[in-house]
DNA sequence: GCAACAAGAGACCGCTCGGTCGCATCTAAT
DNA sequence: ATTAGATGCGACCGAGCGGTCTCTTGTTGC
């Protein structure tokens, strides 16, 4: 029963990267078993289809890539330097990721017509991404350090936008610019229009 | 000799949609023989292959998408207004399209690992798509509409990006609203980061 | 209206797909 | 050490894949 559920990790853990890399039509059992090492009977014995398979690999991947972008946020006093952070992650902290780029980008397109259950995670995984960023921005409403003329869904469907965006463009051209340059577009953003200009409780680290 | 061509532009119109909305490995022949209700030798004796056909109706579904995003844009004299007019395209003219969203985004990440035919396709569809923003905006420098302080390259770039990414949100939610977001986020930033403060020139309408 | 050829049909090909299942082997509690 | 159940193997399945080719049918220049 132990050893089971390790090879049934492992599974995902390896077929993670193939579904990324090559979408669901694209990944073949075939390739499922070369990268496991294992036969078929030996991956149908954990999982019931592919699909399966399939939704569970990129709940893996989902989930590394979403603890990445927010990795060091908890730390950061300052709302608007946590979102901050949040666009920096987004750009620099590739390393540990599952390989082919946002799994929720690659996902969304690859589910957008046919396949209903690999379209509902990706709904459910953007919703958990856009919640996340906007309650940090509700945070910094309540404390003062965010505008209270900012609407913080708005700002958090603008800022995964404008990264998934520009994250597309990045990885077609096989360059970093794009990215590099939306999230300095974000940061000044954030600055200038979602900073709330010097409040009463004074703590800015300068 | 005539019916043949005929026919082989009504197949590539017929496919394109499915591709679109399917991928390249989602769509097989026999959806493609729906489509156009030809049998198998009917397709082939106008395309070599699946990739052949697959890359004739990505050029036809990107044509239309780029004449559609840059339509009305040469009767308008300032260049800014001209930029917010593709902006405005980006968002409201859907009708014409090819069905299954921007064929650039999703043969871009269709096409990101493996067939490298459709890869560079969807690049050089990028580079059309940029080359036409930053000849806009390199104009307007010239002409004095647009601050000489911008890079006219990255300025391309920050509009496809916030485009595409935003398309992608809204299709995932299908909603509009994200896609709406970008649109005036982008157009406020055309006023206020790019368009030049009242110039000698006395030309501004209104 | 006929001949020459272009166009389309559809049977056929080998292959790989996702999926099943009976059996051998390994693991682990006793 | 035994053994019962968990685990993995791999032959097998029907279906559908992309692609080929021959033969009929349709088109068109003369």
């Amino acid at each position: 029963m132990r050893k089971g559920e390790q090879t049934r990790q492992e599974i995902i853990r390896k077929a993670a990267p193939i579904f990324n890399q090559r979408g669901y039509d694209g990944a073949a059992l075939s390739d499922l078993m070369r990268a496991t090492g294992l036969e078929k009977g030996g991956i149908y014995r954990h999982f019931e289809s592919k699909q399966q398979l399939a939704a569970e690999a990129f709940d893996y991947a989902w989930r590394i890539a979403l603890d990445t972008r927010f990795e060091g946020t908890l730390e950061i006093p300052n709302t608007v330097d946590r979102l901050k952070q949040v666009v920096g992650n987004f750009r620099d902290r590739r390393a540990g990721l599952v390989p082919g780029g946002c799994p929720l980008l690659n996902t969304a397109i690859d589910s957008d017509d046919g396949n209903p259950q690999l379209r509902a995670k990706a709904r459910r995984a953007l919703s958990s991404w856009l919640d996340r960023l906007q309650s940090i921005a509700e945070e910094g409403q309540r404390r003062g350090e965010v505008r209270s003329d900012v609407d913080s869904a708005k700002l958090a469907t603008l800022i995964a936008s404008t990264l998934e965006g520009s994250l597309m463009v990045s990885r077609l051209q096989r360059n970093g610019d794009p990215l590099d340059l939306a999230c300095l577009h974000l940061e000044e953003y954030l600055e200038t229009k979602v900073r709330a200009r010097q409040s009463k409780a004074g703590e800015d680290k300068s």
